[in-house]
DNA sequence: GGTAGATAGTTGCATCTGATACTATCTCGC
DNA sequence: GCGAGATAGTATCAGATGCAACTATCTACC
């Protein structure tokens, strides 16, 4: 079903409008929550996004090495590396040889990080209740619930996709 | 049920936890969703995503500024203009002279550039019924919502901070 | 009608990101 | 133990991104 070329500017769009599109949607909204956060830690905290993830991710499940971090945070292997370096410049988080393993070295927070984490979460958690205010509890656990449904769902299209190679 | 004789590493978290943190499940989402679908156009017809925002723009509305790009598609004037020489290099779009305004160009579809629309309208919509399959439609809309309910939100928190200084 | 400030758009730059390549170490099979 | 392949982590490079500075043009006001 090929369109008929018309004058009309809008026609071939029947059924797709980008207000309306999920992705473009998710997008929007999620790059306009992260540059709010991440100029909130940046400027008071000058923590990047992801210095901040593993900062929770190891106040949350203790010491782990880097590829933990991977799997835990679904960041890239190269953005945890350079997020750790950072934090470890700061001596926010201390990295000590793995005897089991000379490849892998594990990562635990210094006290001056647990502190920091201590410092932020209120921060952290006042941002959230701000962006969800006035909507029903009920709302924000399906959006997280659809959230985590979504990103499953890219997954499996991206890895079937991935596979075919 | 939970852990018996675990030792606890992080009482400090008590209240934020990574995964249940609204601004990360957004952007974890966003970014799994952003790279399937940036992947695909680009794979398949060499589009970035503000490229075929651009198209999607002006399939839908006709011809307009730069400027007015911008405004309609959050986006910044800087990828607009880069998006925007992108496709003009591929005769995707045209670029007149605007004879009311010197400092501006009417930004257009070619032919070529509504064709290629329609192509990928079907695929572009292929992809987000396969993201929400299995979801309600109720549920897709009030996802909608609450994604804009965010975005808005996010805005002006961002927007109170900026006027301040 | 000329100057000051606003606006449209581009360019430069500094940063972030992720893919690839590389080193070092571990594991397995012999 | 020794070589092949897997894995942990780092370094390098290319592309995307956005802020700031810049040019060109428009508008307002005297």
């Amino acid at each position: 079903m090929t369109a008929p070329s018309r004058p009309e500017p809008a026609d071939t769009t029947a059924g797709l409008q980008l207000d309306a599109y999920l992705p473009y949607r998710l997008s929007v909204a999620s790059n306009a929550v992260s540059r709010l956060i991440a100029r909130a830690y940046e400027d008071r905290f000058g923590l990047s996004i992801p210095q901040w993830r593993l900062i929770c991710v190891l106040a949350e499940d203790g010491p782990m090495n880097q590829s933990a971090l991977v799997s835990r945070t679904g960041m890239d292997k190269v953005t945890v590396s350079r997020a750790a370096q950072g934090l470890a410049k700061r001596h926010l988080l201390e990295r000590s040889q793995n005897d089991q393993d000379g490849r892998s070295h594990v990562v635990a927070l210094s006290l001056e990080g647990v502190r920091l984490h201590a410092e932020i979460a209120p921060l952290a958690l006042a941002y959230e209740a701000a962006l969800i205010s006035g909507l029903d509890p009920s709302e924000v656990a399906l959006l997280k619930r659809l959230l985590m449904r979504l990103q499953a769902a890219a997954g499996v299209l991206a890895g079937e996709r991935g596979e075919a190679g």
